[in-house]
DNA sequence: GATGAATGAGGGTTCATTCAT
DNA sequence: GATGAATGAACCCTCATTCAT
């Protein structure tokens, strides 16, 4: 019934989108400071003009890219279905999905460092940051509440904490893959060395959680 | 033959430690590219000028900053006297250590992240890069080895991955404080609530290391 | 053959002159180069592409402006009836015009200063330049003969030199208001001292015109 | 005995005066908005980047001119003697000298127009306000009181108002000479068109201020 | 050894205007 | 006829750096 959409010369909304995500990549690469809106606009096959006609400024080129990387992490985790599987499952499931989403949005992972040198400064002036609150803490909720009525999850674990604990395993390693790999005497940068990390970080998370847990 | 007097090269030292310190504070709050010359001058009481004159470049000031941050946490981790303790004091004893100097030196968390963003170009440039490999691995792991030996610490746990994990921990959240206060209804930027998010995690920890742990 | 239909004409009308009353405002706050396409768009509550349609340029726009005061003033001078009057009470009823009109039309003065500024450029181009030769010089060349011829005014006074006496004496001290204000020790924005200001000038032009002036 | 100043190749007094100039010029001939840096830069066989080494912004510069030539005229009122001269003639010297400046420093006019469409806002903001406040009007209330001593003069004639009226005389012809050229029929451009008009200007003063004047 | 003067290159941004329907 | 989308050129200004004593 409905036309797919017609292939436009001027596609405003195919146009804004490319210069959204090549401003995303060339923030990631190189911070707020060192992002320049000449690449931006080459990434984008567009021009540095069209950057300032679409977002206003750079400023505004990084909000919106910051606000898409978080909707981004709030629609992925929004669609994870935890209340399908046991509680056990449920808890890796929920571990794997965070490592995976870190592991391929590598670009989440640099605008956030580059926001919190800023002090979050845009995340605060955002008009969506109601928007961006992720579910993803009462499915934790949920998911612990399962556990310790079935009797394999200790009581009094809180889901904010679980949440902070598999984020902060995940992604301190993969932000700072680079120094890490320089300065202790392992590469961080190879997948199998972040592999056997994971697991191991799976294990410290479930040790937590469980009451009898599985090593 | 003669030493230039002495005054003039104390002369000297402060003014070079003025403009270290001054860039390690620019750095730390802008960033490389955000950094500015004009401010790094006024923060030392010093001239643009000097900058060059000690340290050649802006990336030759951003290097010894790092250097300098890295190399403090060196010293103080060198300075640690776990074999002092029995293995669990020990254990608490290197988190507490980790955490409070975290805690201290924001800086050094900041200007990691800034050397992530560029992917550690400056450290694996540095000289001094084999100075700044820390005692603190083998100190780990002899701590595990009196642990095991002694019944109360897990077989076969990784020094390198208890290290990993007790930075991951505290770095994350103090790292990421701004965005997380403003996505998670959790203000961690109150002394009071970042009090109780470490006390969780030293309990992760001890879960994972200890056969019995306290709680 | 069929005319539009009155409404759209209007409509049009409507939009030309919400546009051309928004460049008047615009150019004499802000000069030729400093005005902003953007913000006569705003104040007409139209769009920029109007103002292109219907002056095709900036510089369209502002010869319309241009012609707009110039047409104004031919038109208020034009229903200036001095005939009507004595030859005192004409030249006193002139000055009295001329001092009215600069006051009441502050963007006649700002953009006849620009307009210099480019060395009636405009005007020298405009079409309509004929017909904004004001009759004004006629009827003061009429009011003096009448004076001459009566015995009250002084015999040889040329009615250009008149017109720019008054003219000079009313505009230089509402073009220059605030750096004579700055610089004087006087207030020349206060109606009370442009009042004062203004009763001076008039005795001014008297003496030079009247055998036996008033004063 | 004193040197004269070795023409230094590095010579920050002269490189400064250079820009100031190209700057009065550049202000006068295209109004503030209107001015480019780059042409500054070439008028003083310099670079732009100078311009802001040494006023900080085109507003600064724009404020250094405004200064320079409102310093100038103060300087050349200061230079006056009118106390060695009769009252007549010290009447004729000033209203001479007041036509003179105009004449010869077509820019304060123009800077002064410029000037006025911001309002006076720079005028304001100087520092240096207090320093241009000129000597003249004491020294006009001077001529005042000795020609009405004298009995040439009327009484009550206020240095202001003089001051002003002599200055609007001047000022509206010059600074309006393009506009008036093309409305009236008479070509205010030309040396002796405008002599003429300076005549009757000072006939019409004198007539203000003398008891019986000479025409 | 120390410093004021100078600068080329490029930064983000805005201008008046035209394209394409 | 009327309008959103697009744009090349240039704007003012600042950057990290070097020159010349």
């Amino acid at each position: 019934m409905s036309e797919p959409p017609v292939r436009k010369r001027r596609d405003r909304e195919a146009t804004r989108a490319r210069i959204l995500k090549a401003g995303i990549g060339e923030f990631a690469r190189h911070g707020f400071a060192g992002a320049r809106g000449e690449r931006i606009a080459q990434r984008a096959r567009s021009s540095e003009r069209m950057v300032y006609y679409y977002f206003g400024s750079k400023e505004g080129l990084f909000r919106a890219a910051l606000e898409s990387v978080y909707a981004a992490l709030r629609d992925a985790e929004g669609a994870l279905e935890l209340d399908a599987l046991g509680p056990r499952d449920g808890l890796e499931a929920f571990c794997r999905f965070v490592w995976r989403h870190y592991c391929e949005h590598p670009e989440f992972i640099s605008l956030v460092n580059t926001e919190n040198l800023h002090q979050a400064r845009h995340l605060r002036k955002s008009q969506h940051l109601g928007e961006l609150v992720s579910p993803v803490i009462g499915m934790l909720s949920g998911l612990l509440r399962r556990g310790e009525r079935d009797g394999v999850f200790r009581c009094g674990i809180d889901p904010v904490d679980l949440y902070l604990s598999v984020a902060s395993l995940g992604y301190f390693v993969l932000s700072n893959q680079h120094t890490l790999s320089a300065v202790l005497g392992r590469d961080l940068r190879s997948p199998q060395v972040l592999e056997r990390h994971w697991r191991t970080s799976v294990q410290i998370v479930s040790r937590y959680v469980c009451i009898a847990p599985e090593g």
